[in-house]
DNA sequence: TAGTGGTCTAGACCACATC
DNA sequence: ATGTGGTCTAGACCACTAA
């Protein structure tokens, strides 16, 4: 019955629970790792059926925010306690299943950011930013340097020893110590050259060609919380991917 | 009722739908482009709920074989008549946003495929291969080289001329004059040097790193219908990713 | 045995496209 | 006015998990 011109904005009521529960992900009314209420609890909680919740619920599933699982309730997605090493990470052995890698971080440090870091990170005025650089090896061959730039305010305290320290995936770090859930990624992927300095760290030929992975990673509210540069020898390894 | 120890293998009524629309999508009972029946008609055909067939067709339309409008009906999904020019290729101009691209065609000629290409598309004894080469340009700049190994059983007929001759993608012509429609993909993206005669093409030094695409591609029943290497330049482009 | 998610149904009503 | 997909409900029953 709307006239309104500028645009009805209808929006169907699993959508409405699907942002009410997203914001309650957010607010951290349940932790990563937990199970969020039954669906006929949050039914009654909303004053909707079951099915209503039940595809607000499907959606973030979907979207990995939770996980479902038959007979035990529906769990917040985190990169932490999970057999899935590294969620984004899309470079796999030419030959074998996928094995471990051996992290080794370089440095840590905080650093004014290049400009065009801190406008892809959106970073208002001076705000500082972390650098941090580590490879990743297997059997001992270095394959990937990362060089990963997140905003300071976010991730204050965040030194080498602690990432060191830290068992399990970085992502799953971020969530544990600084509350900060990485949902979705953009990933951009050219051919470069290796540079003087990188062909020591990754043990190639200088002017051996790389891939050289971009990877902007997002929180809650599409907001931008790290931007990461891969360089990935690609002679023994490949970067994979699934096209529907 | 089943006590086969072997496996219970249930599997619900709309899993059971879903694959009987999938049969009569894949024996061409509803062609490319053209509209499914309705929702309402499906369920009475098959005797179950119109919610069981609309899970079934959700599933589908998330696998893109079909496409749902809201108000005209369900429609076969198709590479051609679309406004997304090649699906498929995740290839996009660093600055602007992703313009049309003109196809130059090399040559294409029948061949015995090398064992790697003949293994990888599941080829029979002696069973011939297509090669088809070509380039894709920009601005009058070639970004592309493109060899394409297909089935010369399934493409009997595939000319050069024919392919010069088609408006639209690659797989519409596929589709439209060979019945093969390609359903899904899975690419290998690795880091290589141009070598000479690719260099050439490309109109780069040798040496150039640029990306190598290995693309397998698939129709009904998962069956590799396709293998495309492609080198990409990158040094106006990029290769675009979404991980969720 | 109880609690959870997963399936299936039948029916009502809404939004969109077309005639 | 009609037909299509989209939403929402209420309730029944199934499959899986854990105590």
């Amino acid at each position: 019955m709307s006239t309104d011109p500028s645009g009805p904005a209808f929006s169907p009521l699993y959508q409405q629970i699907k942002l009410l529960i997203t914001r309650s992900l957010q607010e951290g009314e349940w932790k990563p790792g937990e199970a969020i209420p039954a669906e006929t609890d949050l039914a009654a909680r909303y004053r909707v059926s079951q099915g209503t919740v039940r595809k607000a619920i499907d959606e973030l599933a979907t979207e990995n925010l939770v996980v479902r699982r038959q007979g035990k309730g529906t769990f917040v997605a985190t990169h932490a306690e999970e057999q899935i090493q590294y969620r984004f990470l899309r470079l796999a052995p030419d030959d074998a299943r996928p094995r471990g890698m051996e992290r080794h971080f370089i440095d840590c440090r905080r650093m004014r950011p290049p400009a065009p870091i801190a406008r892809a990170l959106e970073l208002k005025g001076a705000e500082g930013a972390i650098l941090v650089r580590r490879t990743l090896a297997q059997d001992d061959r270095p394959v990937v340097l990362d060089e990963i730039w997140l905003p300071a305010l976010l991730f204050k305290g965040l030194t080498a020893e602690r990432l060191t320290d830290y068992i399990g995936p970085m992502y799953g770090l971020f969530e544990t110590e600084f509350g900060v859930r990485m949902i979705r990624a953009e990933e951009k992927i050219r051919a470069v050259a290796a540079d003087a300095s990188t062909a020591g760290v990754l043990a190639v030929a200088p002017g051996t060609p790389l891939l050289s992975v971009e990877r902007l990673s997002f929180t809650y509210g599409d907001k931008p919380v790290e931007l990461r540069r891969g360089l990935y020898r690609t002679d023994s390894h490949h970067y994979r991917n699934t096209l529907n």
